[in-house]
DNA sequence: CATAAACTATACTATATTAGTAAACATTAA
DNA sequence: TTAATGTTTACTAATATAGTATAGTTTATG
């Protein structure tokens, strides 16, 4: 029931973009060091959050990353589906055909389970990255 | 972001023992066919719900298990952390002296990550077996 | 127009976790 | 005494995690 390392080290990187002046552009070395973050693992998430659309990135020379949209228009839902995919808290949730029980919708631990599968997917986009870059100390 | 297999089985397991009359004692063969959850597999969660005192295994010839307290004193979380130890949404959650950036406690990112931790372990807790079995269509 | 500083793409790898299985043993009712 | 039950410990195949490596592409600039 965790997240991962590269969600860990996303949010990060994103939070670190969000307390940039907008549209800053930074190359992926100083968030590296900045956040503790390996480089080519770095590299590799900041392409997917790319992907994603959730920063931006620039090649070449003076090349590097900024974000795509406002802080607050990036909650951490989107970081966390951008890496992980959707969120599923159970193999039945995911695919109700790997069920080995009863269809989902008819087993109440599933149901349950579906339940704060919601819960979370809620709170997670409560939070955007203006609000968390404003916690900073 | 998923809970486990085991932890799947070992719901639906409690459940299945919360269906029968209170302090029946059913043999593991019975839970494994009706539930679906390989035989061997099922014995060694069988033993973690034994040893967080959520089951009473019976040893010899009509042997098995049953409940150790009331379907309405089990909850989701009870049985998760059976299986899964203490829920950490996050690395740095769990070992904070891991945390690779700041102390969590100074991060928003892990902040709002222990929020997320604290709702999810407050909704598992609000469901009991009782409920859960009611809810059986 | 060459070069070096950036990002991109694909493939590889060591370790840990998951989801079981196997073999030998202990208990107990009949 | 025996057979049906759970217990203990060890093993294993497959997958996921957390990276690393190698080769390539883009682009500002001198």
């Amino acid at each position: 029931m965790r997240l991962n390392q590269a969600t860990d080290y996303a949010m990060r990187s994103v939070l670190y973009l969000s307390g940039l002046p907008y549209g800053q552009v930074v190359e992926a070395k100083l968030i590296s060091e900045e956040e503790r973050v390996p480089m080519r693992f770095l590299l590799k998430i900041l392409r997917q959050l790319t992907q994603a659309g959730i920063v931006q990135s620039y090649r070449g020379i003076n090349g590097g990353y900024s974000l795509a949209r406002p802080p607050s228009e990036i909650t951490m839902l989107d970081v966390v589906e951008a890496i992980e995919g959707p969120i599923a808290v159970n193999r039945c949730l995911h695919s109700p055909d790997e069920c080995n029980k009863f269809f989902s919708a008819h087993c109440p631990v599933h149901q349950a389970l579906y339940e704060l599968q919601q819960g979370m997917k809620e709170h997670l986009s409560r939070y955007n990255f203006q609000m968390l870059k404003e916690r900073v100390k």
